[in-house]
DNA sequence: ATAGGGTTAG
């Protein structure tokens, strides 16, 4: 009826396309199509933008198939998909690491006349980055594009430093950087990039001049800028300083995402003041922020921590009844709780489930089962686990060390440490200590003298 | 398409 009336100013496809947007956005597919059918029997044709937009929503919140099973019905209608069409299934298909479909939607770009541009390229080789295929990344940068008559604009930058970040180049990205602003002034969101790069890499100083020059550019720090600098703080483990900036945040009206509270909740969790942490996710509540998976998997490892089992299954149960798919956080969270809690066999049910689900393993879960099949006095089991693992990063190590020495297989420890060294991975030097003093105690000195040697052998070899 | 939130060792 609305659509009726506006008819007659000439904005109608334009408001159809405004409405269809907005419900897309809030994931109401179904509602969008029956406005658009709506819209159609009211004489409102829908145009290539409100065929766009719905496709966007069927990615997001549907499936690839069903988004293009729309260009279908585009061409049926007279309309013939474009590049934004186009860029919309590829981002689709890129956020699912669906690359075979990635580059095939590119072939077919070409056989309808349609040249991938600039945002087509940047898709494809942020998708090869999170692919870890980064020769195929930089063949994108460095051929692809210029292959196509196009040039690196300053979003392809910021895929490129955030990939580099996120790779562990922090230097390498701070080299490009420097290239980067010989062309482009950088955005806000470039020096977000940077600055959550350094700080995880714990490049501290680095970050806080990076903070200052956001600053000189004119730019005035977001709630992303926050958020980054907070969970630097809760990483340190300057928890009271942390509170301090995220009250400040709360004051200056930069927490109205609820973000920056799941870094409080999560840190409050980790140093055992569940009572504060729950009094802050109630303030979530109150402030009107519905639950998502992410709000849900903190809540569910608070009454883990707790020791709330009866909690944990009402929660569990809530989860399903909305329809929410837990996710990997969940899986670890849940087998995680299950050992904390004493519950060694189900947690272990659980973790075979999980690839019975087919999901796939998870490097996370399965150091926690690996702890924690330790810690319940199944070395062997986890032993066994563990050298089934393909994939181990130092909390792996780190455990395993610390729990042979807890068995006083202080040998066995010691091997498995300078086998760290030799493969690069960074130990605490707790394990360190631990394997030493266990060397020396047990009355193994020419061990703990060799062993010393070869550690300080490898760290001349590391720097 | 690209930035910040949730899981693990000591």
């Amino acid at each position: 009826m609305v659509l009726g009336l506006v008819k007659f100013t000439g904005l109608s496809t334009r408001l159809l396309n405004i409405c269809v947007h907005s419900l897309c956005k809030f994931r109401k597919i179904e509602k969008a199509e029956t406005l658009i059918t709506d819209g159609i029997r009211l004489g409102v044709s829908p145009d290539v933008v409100t065929y766009n937009t719905l496709i966007t929503g069927y990615c997001r919140f549907v499936g690839i198939e069903e988004a293009y099973a729309v260009t279908r019905r585009m061409r049926d209608a007279g309309i013939r998909p474009d590049v934004a069409t186009y860029n919309s299934l590829i981002a689709g298909a890129a956020r699912r690491l669906m690359l075979d479909r990635v580059l095939y939607l590119f072939d077919e770009m070409l056989e309808w006349g349609l040249y991938p541009d600039l945002w087509s390229y940047n898709t494809l080789m942020c998708c090869y980055f999170k692919l870890g295929k980064q020769d195929e990344a930089f063949r994108v940068l460095y051929k692809d594009l210029r292959l196509a008559g196009l040039s690196p604009g300053p979003d392809t930058y910021n895929v490129l430093l955030d990939a580099l970040c996120k790779c562990g180049y922090v230097d390498d990205a701070l080299e490009m950087f420097r290239e980067m602003q010989s062309r482009f002034k950088p955005g806000l969101m470039t020096y977000n990039i940077l600055i959550n790069g350094l700080c995880k890499a714990r490049r501290v100083g680095t970050a806080k001049w990076m903070l200052t020059e956001l600053k000189r550019s004119g730019y005035t720090p977001n709630a992303v800028t926050y958020t980054t600098i907070l969970k630097l703080y809760f990483k340190t483990r300057r928890i009271r300083r942390g509170l301090e900036l995220f009250l400040e945040m709360k004051r200056e009206g930069y927490t109205y995402d609820g973000y920056a509270y799941f870094a409080v909740v999560s840190a409050l969790v980790k140093t055992g003041r569940t009572k504060e942490a729950f009094e802050y996710m109630q303030e979530l509540v109150r402030n009107g922020r519905r639950h998502d998976i992410v709000s849900y998997n903190t809540l569910l490892n608070l009454y883990f921590r707790e020791g709330d089992l009866d909690a944990v299954d009402d929660l569990l149960g809530e989860i399903e009844r909305k329809g929410m798919k837990a996710d990997e956080y969940t899986h670890t969270i849940i087998v995680n709780g299950l050992l904390r809690t004493g519950q060694t066999r189900r947690a272990e049910k659980h973790f075979v489930s999980m690839g019975e689900m087919g999901i796939g393993l998870n490097l996370v879960t399965c150091n926690c089962l690996v702890d924690g099949l330790c810690k319940a006095g199944h070395v062997d089991r986890a032993l066994r686990l563990f050298e089934s693992m393909e994939v181990k990063d130092e909390y792996t190590y780190t455990c395993v060390v610390h729990n042979l020495c807890k068995e006083t297989r202080f040998v066995c420890a010691s091997k498995l440490l300078l086998s760290c060294y030799s493969k690069g991975i960074k130990i605490p030097s707790s394990a360190r200590r631990a394997v030493l003093s266990g060397l020396r105690m047990s009355g193994c000195y020419g061990e703990a003298r060799m062993a010393k040697a070869k550690m300080k052998l490898a760290q001349v070899g590391d720097s």
